[in-house]
DNA sequence: ACAGTAACCTGTTTGC
DNA sequence: TGCAAACAGGTTACTG
């Protein structure tokens, strides 16, 4: 489910109810996620205040002054504020306890995590090898370029890579790479310089208005009020085998690269 | 060192 | 209608 944008969505959403506020009570359902929840996490996060709520790539870390829990949503997860007390659903896996509110985390596939360190969270083992942030500075045609210098793989699987960049998943790699105009099967190392340029401007494009937009809702994403996200309407690719091309009227091809879906036009993309 | 694949899970859709 | 296979927005770990 969530990219990026759906995870700036959510970090967003949930900021303002738990930044500054105490959790009361930790409450773990179903401990096996993606890694177990550590048997540590509830003693070492009660009692904690919220400091800070950041996002690296698709990791939302929350720090206190005790350590920084790790949370990822996975493939199919999502966080609500919730009345505290109020009757959890099907695959509510925890809540984090703030008073009278609670942030309730859901996740049917289980591929969501939720991990604590007390050492600086980039230094952690998943965050540490991770890429630049698609939206900083680091991130441009240049450095972009380098990477790709000897690398075999296509350039859709190139920009999915999380240690080239964070963030750009199977749905905004098609719509980045359909708006710069380059076919996905294309070697990473045959995209020159200007068409990197190109590349990395539409991957911040695509990724801004879809944060906007509140993140893109295809089945089941919504943020932490419940509400969808309505970037689905500006996909221009993705999801729409068959359908004509936006700017060329040919019928959208789908795909399957690296076992993901993969949609483009092959009169606009070269 | 790199590329490709299987694996982790459940729910929904598709095809016979 | 029923059942099995395929597929879904992520990422690591293993294999070659």
């Amino acid at each position: 489910m969530p990219e990026l944008p759906e995870v700036e969505t959510t970090r967003a959403g949930i900021s303002p109810h738990i930044l500054g506020k105490t959790i009361s009570e930790v409450v773990i359902r179903q401990p096996s996620l993606r890694w177990p929840i550590p048997k540590n996490l509830k003693k070492s996060l009660k009692n904690q205040k919220i400091t800070s709520l950041d996002r690296r790539g698709k990791y939302l870390l929350m720090g206190t002054s005790a350590g920084t829990a790790i949370m990822h949503l996975g493939m199919s997860g999502s966080f609500r504020i919730v009345k505290t007390g109020s009757q959890p659903q099907k695959h509510d896996h925890y809540d984090l306890i703030f008073g009278k509110k609670t942030l309730r985390f859901n996740d049917p596939r289980r591929f969501g995590a939720l991990l604590w360190t007390t050492k600086p969270a980039l230094e952690h083992a998943l965050i540490a090898p991770l890429g630049p942030e698609p939206l900083g500075p680091e991130f441009d045609a240049t450095y972009l370029y380098a990477q790709a210098r000897g690398r075999k793989t296509t350039i859709k699987q190139f920009i999915m890579d999380g240690r080239v960049v964070v963030g750009v998943g199977n749905i905004y790699a098609s719509e980045a790479l359909f708006r710069a105009g380059i076919h996905p099967r294309r070697p990473a190392r045959r995209v020159g310089l200007a068409r990197m340029r190109k590349l990395v401007n539409s991957i911040r494009e695509v990724l801004e208005q879809a944060i906007t937009a509140g993140g893109t809702t295809l089945r089941d994403f919504s943020a932490s009020d419940g509400s969808p996200g309505y970037f689905k309407q500006e996909l221009q690719v993705y999801d729409r085998m068959e359908k004509p091309c936006t700017q060329c009227g040919q019928a959208i091809r789908q795909e399957v690269m690296g076992q993901r879906s993969t949609y483009y036009c092959v009169v606009c993309q070269r």
